[in-house]
DNA sequence: CGACTTTCCGGAGGGCCCTCCGATAAACCC
DNA sequence: GGGTTTATCGGAGGGCCCTCCGGAAAGTCG
């Protein structure tokens, strides 16, 4: 399974792996009910372990959805190939966001998390980050290689842009607004050559 | 002075008209100070009152930081008039959103606040809302009279996506990537006529 | 000035977050 | 197994957030 040592990559020792894995599973479970807030000291109790151990293994509450979601996210990043394989690469970035943040607002705290994630620079959390930015790269260097995508954006661009449209999309849900400036988005990206901004 | 009444939009008791002074100076000293995080306990006893009474006036932090600099948020406000007098419309616009971001990121815990106001339906955090979506339309409305804004583009689309914008330039400050990011959001509204995105 | 009504105050209390360190248990060696 | 080392646990504790309501102060009327 994915994760399944500490910070420094040394094997843990089995108590340490059955609470992680443990702390995971209740983690998913809690975080799909519909009901209100999870506080993390519910999901620890749930779990039979002490609060600090649930600290030790995910030093924030980003670290814990971000991880407990870790295999769907997984999937989203390599689902890149699949679109390119079929679509061509503007309208395959375009669905890729689309089912990003179709994702993002349909679990509870991954907005937050994913912001997290959007501004890690170490750690798990920066591994993710690793990850989805190499999955926006595949498209946008499909797109920049068909030339229907402008080539003075980069990728950083697009992760902080689409952070506000899923901030948007989540809390509460507005998928139709999400569309909306999704569009946008895109038409920036298609928008000839060099910015015309003033700035 | 702005805000002298009370939710109904009675007239205030003295004493509470003293007290809501007292935590208005008292917050915007404090939230100017550089030093780490502020809490509201902390402001209360500052302005020699407790913790109640600030939470009577101010139901969340979001709605105290707002009210602490609603005339500076005022001034930016009413500048529409002054750009649109000496700019086309699509640079008054792109110079207005600049101002709004930059103003943003130089306030502690202001990106957070004005992410509230953007989300109120109720209380003055709605009036806000409605002050600064007013800004905006007299912009848009410019640049859609003079044809340089698309006009499939609505005011609320561009206050979501402004707020990603100014997420993004603060915490921490970022100012280049929103000026990278206004640019992108201007070729988008200028790209012409109907949306050309797949969704 | 009292007496009465209305508004407002203050801080105790409960919940959550996060840290810290003495206690505990796994792993390893002989 | 017995002893030693080292990783891990657990929960007490302190801080902040926010609510709630008994009590106090301001305003009002005769």
């Amino acid at each position: 399974m994915r994760g399944d040592e500490g910070v420094a990559g040394r094997r843990l020792r089995s108590d340490a792996l059955n609470n992680r894995h443990a702390l995971l599973g209740v983690a998913v479970s809690m975080l799909s009910r519909s009901d209100g807030d999870v506080s993390l000291e519910a999901i620890a109790k749930e779990a039979g372990v002490g609060i600090g151990t649930l600290y030790r293994h995910f030093p924030t509450r980003e670290a814990l959805v971000v991880e407990a979601y870790g295999d769907e996210i997984d999937q989203l990043c390599t689902a890149t190939n699949g679109l390119l394989a079929t679509l061509p690469p503007d309208v395959a970035l375009r669905e890729w966001m689309q089912w990003f943040v179709d994702y993002v607002a349909s679990k509870r705290d991954m907005a937050e998390a994913l912001s997290a994630v959007v501004g890690a620079t170490s750690g798990r959390l920066a591994d993710t980050r690793e990850q989805v930015v190499g999955a926006l790269q595949v498209l946008m260097e499909a797109g920049w290689e068909a030339d229907v995508i402008r080539e003075d954006v980069d990728v950083d661009d697009i992760l902080c842009t689409l952070r506000g449209i899923w901030m948007t999309a989540s809390d509460p849900p507005r998928g139709d607004r999400a569309r909306r400036l999704l569009n946008l988005l895109m038409d920036g990206l298609r928008a000839g050559g060099r910015g015309t901004g003033t700035g």
